[in-house]
DNA sequence: GTGAAAGCGCTAACAT
DNA sequence: ATGTTAGCGCTTTCAC
């Protein structure tokens, strides 16, 4: 059995109370120079660390923050974590991630472990099957502080930063259009989240804007994002089936953005001879990609430091918050 | 402030004991049925659950187990995560997640973080950068149950696992050999890492068992693992002025593999024509690179899933354990 | 069948 | 300047 040293530990070897240890290497004042230097070497010596969970225990809190998204293999979420790292590390905080694999169970026993008491605070993208956000309400309201990033709660009044996802994929519908395309389909996640809305709005906008009809049967949905092939294989497939045959399609996700170019491979869909591809992708080898895909990115790990600072404002504030910030980041067209 | 619930809020809410609700949330058989109705029905009403902190206090294990890899966006190690977290879902535990980007100093940082009480094992992956294992020499020899996945340490005795890398890059390094290369470069992470040295072996074993002769100049190490662009830049460009220029690489890393593709591109190196290439890589999307990337692939999610087995048998062992194993699992070649 | 009390490691109010 | 004590939330003797 691991027997990490405790204060009593040192206390005794040292001949001193806890207390007095304690106070030594929390450098109070009260304590005597000579005093502080022994207490202080001998647990340098012995690598003494304080027990968290006795320290969260005692202050109510665990300096901690959960990361609640779909799938760290996703390059959004992980740029994004890495933007969360290098905040919450500056500011003292450790980090928890965890993966609902867009699954709504998931999510909730992922959340309900978090909040139990292990964290402080809440970072949370939506799973692809949430539309119920109940489970995070009732946390949220007996005072559990959370902050949205990417695919946000409408229905919860708290800090949420977003991509500008309506401009991004009014900008990548657009590009289609521009290139002559006038057949565009729009590919996209389960139809609650808010990013499938927004992107979808920007879509139809664009289309609008030039004068191009909305063609239901052009929109399908994955409601799992994207996590099993046969979800995006069928939607490509019924697209391809059409009798009005769609001539581009605009992707609202990365890993969706991604499976639909394995999927056009795997069917032998030529690029863009016969169908023509934009997609939100944050993927750091789209030049590597054979077919070529003109992304819209979202910048990930600025979102994820945000996100953090908001959290951490939160959560250390001395009043309660009444005044929420939507702060909406701009995406980039990168094309290829 | 966000104040869950305790045991004490249903002892009084019911006018009993903290000792007789936690009796009957635990289902003893000292509890009438009728209480243990009540108290079930009340902690389910306001969604009750135990503090960890004060159960990890008190068990003196948290039910947690961390996990230290260089980093999440890796492919190979997000699907290894995977694997772990299926099975420590399982099994009751909760995973913790840091990354090292490949930094000794980050490396000593988490483990230690998560070593002070926190957690009740550990499954390690090296960083590029640690050469010393002292770290986690002394936790070990203190009781903390750790199991080596990957990249291991040699001198600390426990479980390991770790993909056959010197037969993996032994049949990449052949099928180059096969294709007609004779002058084949091989580019891999810092020189003390086990999977370096392993799929170095690998690569010389091919070459002499071809008749090829080994030529130092052709081994390019990047002691960062191919974190920064530079790095793989600069290798690639060295190999490409040498007089007698080689025709193929064998690469040995994930991130590598994929920057090195990177390079090519941006060199304007036409593979095959100028360079041939096969590498380790665990990408899910390799059909769509172009260069094509023959590519070595392991069983990462089943390696993550074997690790954790490990780990929680050790940490859950009612006696010490001095029989350690060394599992090997075989890699695959992907031919493109 | 239930309650009172001690203790896990730590800090802070209260002695001295 | 240092020690004693209580308490954070929980489980677990030990009483009754």
């Amino acid at each position: 059995m691991f027997e990490p040293f405790t204060l009593k530990d040192i206390a005794k070897a040292l001949g001193l109370s806890t207390s007095t240890v304690s106070r030594a290497l929390r450098d109070t004042h009260e304590i005597s120079a000579e005093t502080k230097k022994i207490v202080l070497e001998y647990a340098q010596k012995i690598n003494y660390k304080p027990n968290p969970n006795a320290l969260s225990l005692k202050e109510r809190r665990s300096k901690s923050i959960g990361v609640i998204v779909s799938e760290v293999a996703n390059h959004y979420f992980s740029q994004a974590i890495n933007g969360i790292e290098s905040i919450a590390y500056d500011k003292g905080y450790h980090v928890i991630i965890t993966q609902t694999h867009e699954s709504y169970e998931r999510e909730k026993i992922n959340i309900q472990h978090l909040a139990s008491r292990s964290v402080d605070g809440l970072l949370v993208s939506l799973s692809a099957e949430t539309s119920d956000t109940s489970h995070l309400q009732s946390l949220h309201k007996r005072g559990l502080q959370m902050v949205f990033f990417d695919r946000v709660a409408e229905d919860i009044e708290t800090h949420k930063i977003t991509a500008n996802n309506e401009k991004g994929a009014f900008e990548a519908t657009e590009y289609l259009i521009r290139q002559g395309y006038k057949k565009i389909a729009h590919l996209t996640s389960s139809d609650h989240l808010s990013i499938s809305i927004e992107r979808l709005n920007g879509y139809k906008k664009a289309l609008e804007q030039h004068g191009l009809p909305f063609n239901p049967h052009y929109l399908k949905y994955c409601p799992h994002g994207g996590m099993f092939y046969d979800e995006v294989e069928n939607a490509v497939k019924e697209l391809m089936n059409l009798s009005d045959r769609p001539d581009a399609v605009f992707v609202a996700g990365d890993r969706l953005s991604v499976g639909c170019l394995v999927v056009f491979k795997n069917l032998n869909i030529q690029v863009p001879k016969d169908m023509a591809i934009t997609g939100f992708s944050n993927s750091d080898v789209l030049d590597l990609m054979h077919p070529p895909l003109t992304a819209v990115r979202q910048p990930a790990f600025e979102m994820g430091q945000i996100a953090t600072d908001m959290l951490i404002r939160l959560i250390e504030s001395r009043y309660p918050v009444y005044e929420f910030e939507k702060k909406v980041l701009d995406t980039s067209l990168l094309i290829r």
